[in-house]
DNA sequence: TCAATTTCTTGACTGAGTCCAAATCTCGCT
DNA sequence: AGCGAGATTTGGACTCAGTCAAGAAATTGA
């Protein structure tokens, strides 16, 4: 597992003490919030403020060390494993998330029928469900 | 195409001129916000509260009579075309959303590999690039 | 080391949606 | 048709996630 520092560098990213604490509170707590990756860099780093947690979150999503899932219904979840085309499960009475890999193996596993001259980028998949914990209720 | 009063009806609901209204004015506006319902539910019968727009909605997605969508980064959208799994094409540029038909059949084209011990009950697919229009640009 | 540029902070603001209590309507019964 | 109980709608305040903007601070490259 890459050092944060080393992976902005390779991005052509500044190397600011925020971004390395955004990443590696990611990378503790997969499918976070914002406003929990706020909280665990606070506990790392002492203070940062709502908007540097908005704006490295966009900017490590973009750069594709992060991955951006947002949940109908729920706030946007953050997390590092990227680049494998993975999806998710989501709970919907709790809203906890698990990754599921793809069903039909590792290549993208969908292509829409009929595209309407769309140019397509990717194909998102969520399971919607409920989990163990929520069902013995 | 089956009257909204027998629809609601049928589901044993109230009847009431803003449901009928709602349920009209999706059919009219597929892939519609709430704010756009509400205009249009207000140009049909005059005014209605926001309050009503959204229990409307989301009565009626609970029974069936419609489909919420909420794609990422934008308010949840409404269509009348239910029970037939198909999926949608959103533009990352303009937002422009249409319909796609499952790529595999009409069965639920998905099942997780691994379920982690939760029940799924719905497989929902979004593809995400850009519209005809949004390309020429 | 220093200037130029990027990033971060602060605080106001927006948009989508929810909460709540009071007013109104619908339905089933007589 | 009229009535009452319960369901629905209204209006307004409020929440939450996220954005905007301007000045302060940090990073980078020379």
């Amino acid at each position: 597992m890459r050092e944060p520092q080393q992976l902005l560098r390779e991005k052509g990213l500044a190397v600011t003490v925020q971004r390395m604490a955004v990443l590696r509170a990611v990378r503790r707590n997969p499918h976070a919030p914002a406003d929990v990756v706020a909280e665990a860099v606070r506990g790392e780093i002492g203070t940062i403020s709502k908007q540097a947690v908005y704006d490295s979150l966009s900017l490590l999503s973009e750069k594709g060390l992060l991955r951006r899932i947002q949940p109908a219904g729920s706030a946007a979840r953050y997390e590092t494993r990227v680049g494998d085309n993975h999806h998710h499960l989501v709970c919907r009475d709790c809203g906890k998330m698990v990754d599921v890999d793809c069903a039909l193996g590792e290549t993208p596993c969908l292509h829409a029928a009929d595209d309407a001259g769309f140019e397509i980028d990717e194909a998102e998949v969520v399971y919607w469900g409920r989990c163990p914990d929520c069902q013995k209720e």
